[in-house]
DNA sequence: TCTGTTTTTTAACCCGGGTTAATGCCGGTG
DNA sequence: CACCGGCATTAACCCGGGTTAAAAAACAGA
């Protein structure tokens, strides 16, 4: 961690701060936006709309974390996958991914630093695939309980549910099974 | 892919080239296994077991691909979140994390080559985890159809379906659905 | 405080996938 | 060749989640 923040420090001198009122975008879906953003303050959240309109929950983005298109970096003329909007009044920082190369190219550390911060973005996201391959909405939502409660503060039930492929209906039953009123079961 | 494929001259000439029968168990959930592995020739297969004994896969590794469980590098005390098993006769070439980066400590290219696989693992997490939250499994078949045809004749139909985060039962529906046999719709 | 909007809950109905079990189908082995 | 184990298919039944719609609850602004 020691290393990622000097990694936050080499950002934060070639990066350039940026403020957001809550609800502003930050990018949208199909846009290009070439910049890596580190959230100094604030909470924000990335996700995907489909076709037919359907919105899902890529990811919450809450203090001291990373966000960008990564493909963006790997193949410039893309677009980004997804739109990122704030749900909290935000500062972030944002720096160019060719900037970021640059950087990390003068030091060993800071490269070493890089790369350990990808190993981590790549340990989160074995854990989230994990989740979705091998347990059900009801054991994806008690994971939240249990490791990022402050999430059920931040985010609308609406957005949680989102976020973990259900429905806002599917979300409320669960809950509402969960609270496991047992006398409910014996009503007719 | 020319930096990558650098990377996989440095792993080559610091790594240990190991041959495996079709079946065998490179390393298993719970141990520590602190490599990483290069396919050379080969197709493998790796998988959660859960505590009620099923299987998922996490993902199929074909020729040219890493695998390592990532949180013991990060973390090397944990044990593997995995199995790794071969599902054709293959040759890997090993490598320690640690020696790893003492390698790409070296040169500022062959960092930028492995903080670019990094970032293209990434976006292959990212567009699995992009299927589980956005895709029905009838759609996430259509997927591998459409771009990992391969896949079909390397694979069972059980792995397939495990790897989907369907039953094997599920996939063959799916599958006669897809058939389209019109006909059975109006059969009884 | 009143009001309009968003969020959450509840209900009813449908459908996809889980589960179990039976059957058929190879492919390998003795 | 006969047998056996793993793989694929099919059927029957159940349950969780999607969909739609309506109502209740929580919030924010005037």
């Amino acid at each position: 961690m020691g290393q990622t923040m000097a990694l936050a420090d080499d950002i934060q001198s070639g990066g350039k701060a940026l403020v957001y009122d809550k609800g502003e975008t930050i990018f949208r879906q199909g846009e290009t936006d070439p910049h890596l953003y580190f959230v100094q303050k604030g909470f924000l959240k990335a996700y995907y709309l489909t076709a037919s309109g359907k919105e899902y929950v890529k990811t919450f983005v809450p203090e001291n974390d990373f966000i960008g298109s990564s493909n963006v970096y790997r193949y410039p003329q893309t677009g980004c996958t997804f739109t990122l909007v704030c749900l909290e009044p935000s500062r972030l920082l944002r720096l160019k991914y060719t900037d970021l190369i640059n950087i990390v190219q003068q030091t060993p550390e800071s490269a070493l630093a890089l790369i350990n911060m990808l190993i981590d973005v790549i340990a989160k996201k074995e854990r989230r695939e994990f989740e979705f391959l091998c347990l059900s909405a009801e054991e994806r939502y008690q994971q939240i309980l249990k490791n990022t409660p402050e999430l059920l503060k931040r985010a609308t039930q609406n957005d949680i549910a989102r976020y973990l492929g259900i429905t806002p209906v599917a979300l409320s039953r669960i809950r509402s099974r969960m609270t496991g009123n047992p006398s409910s079961a014996l009503m007719t």
